[in-house]
DNA sequence: ACGTGGTGTTAGAGAGACCAAACAAAACCG
DNA sequence: CGGTTTTGTTTGGTCTCTCTAACACCACGT
């Protein structure tokens, strides 16, 4: 696993506490004091005065007496860095994936130092091509009715043949129930909802996989599938609710 | 910053021990020898030993024997979650992000821990739009011609008014340079390619900013812009290259 | 049977991050 | 002032993960 962190001399957790230096900068013009990046980052304040006592070591900080912290020049453009790509990922995280506020958050400060630059700049190609095209918009709104917010009760208030209300009624939709025993089939909707959708998500039943039915309990309930080599139990109500295209 | 190893005893180092484990099951048939798993995860076999002696503690591996660790049922469905979530992620950065596939394993090594399940969740609802709505294909393939794959060279193949190099000939588009001292804007696209726009996005400039230009250097070419308080010095050429919306 | 390699384990050490608690220094305030 | 509170530092300890290096197996093969 690569650390992307900027500079190979930071780790994560310094970042973290250039980041914060840099917010509460921001917020209190310059005045900050370990007490508050201590509440900030909800760490004791014994945690952080070693913290800023390698800063300083680094020429990121400076300590202003026994007061202040401040960020040098070469500190600033580090914690810019890292804001800069906090800013990508809770935009998309929020506006794209439309999560809410908090999770698009808590996202964002721990995936910030792990992706890698590159990655960052799609995600802002991404937003310049969403709203240069007219039709992108238009589309990603699409996407949020259809699929994302309160997926649970809204059916998409367009034709998008992709709801999954609309498709639940198309009759040449398979399930995994529907499947005979050794028939295999690639997955293309999951359309359980809570606690089951995320059951099959985490067994690995994600759009494209190839299963195959293994075999079926008499009774018809316990149900086997084989997915990449391992067999899997499911309920009948789990496997009803992943539609697949049969081959 | 929250960490979103599933199971809240497992750590983001055990976790990965499990998905290694998993994979090599996949591949050896069950017979996953301490040294393959060193192999794998780039580490000695003095780090494996303990880590499996924690993972056996657990009860999500079993020893066999000297020789071989064969994943308990608890570890095996732990172990399928965390390659759920790899492959969900590997998936969103190689096909829609168009990340080259090192890089978006890389990542999505990275990423597997730390983002919640909701996170993924959504993006796995982002693959279902996908497929299920014709226009979604078409609307990425246009993403990636447009702005991704080789967006150094290649102009967009269709009419698509979010293209660089279209947009490079519109002239109603005004760069940070164009902007009067005083006048605040709203960054649209960033033009710049490779280093520039790199050094750019690093220093905050991203889509929908709001920046104001503070200054210009009598020589006109050192300027500086208001971005989120602060002050920063650009190149004239790098200013030219950031697209912005006056107000 | 006896070395010889390939493997696995153990012990010791270090890096990084954190906490709790004792301590020091300001700051505040009657 | 002098005492109390707030704030910061230091020390000692824990935890996780890693490495190196010494050591223990086992397996093979002539």
């Amino acid at each position: 696993m690569t650390d992307h962190t900027l500079d190979p001399t930071l780790t994560p957790a310094l970042e973290d506490y250039l980041e914060t230096i840099l917010r509460l900068s921001r917020r209190f013009e310059g005045l900050v004091r370990v007490r508050d990046i201590a509440l900030a980052r909800d760490v004791k304040p014994g945690s952080v005065s070693p913290a800023m006592k390698r800063l300083d070591e680094l020429g990121l900080i400076e300590y202003e007496r026994r007061e202040h912290v401040r960020l040098t020049e070469r500190g600033a453009v580090a914690a810019r860095r890292v804001d800069a790509r906090h800013r990508v990922l809770r935009r998309f995280f929020e506006g794209f994936l439309a999560l809410p506020a908090d999770l698009a958050e808590q996202d964002a400060c721990a995936a910030e130092h792990a992706l890698s630059p590159e990655t960052i700049d799609r995600l802002v190609r991404l937003f310049e091509y969403m709203e240069m095209c007219p039709e992108g918009q238009d589309h990603l709104q699409r996407f949020h009715r259809c699929s994302l917010v309160h997926a649970d009760v809204a059916p998409c208030p367009n034709d998008c043949p992709g709801d999954p209300i609309a498709l639940a009624e198309r009759t040449d939709q398979m399930s995994i129930a529907d499947l005979t025993p050794g028939q295999r089939g690639r997955v293309r909707q999951i359309e359980g909802q809570g606690a089951i959708r995320q059951r099959l998500l985490d067994m690995g039943i994600l759009p494209d996989a190839e299963i195959e039915l293994a075999r079926v309990a008499p009774a018809g309930d316990p149900l086997w599938i084989r997915l990449q080599g391992f067999e899997l139990a499911l309920r009948r109500a789990e496997a009803a609710s992943v539609k697949v295209q049969a081959r």
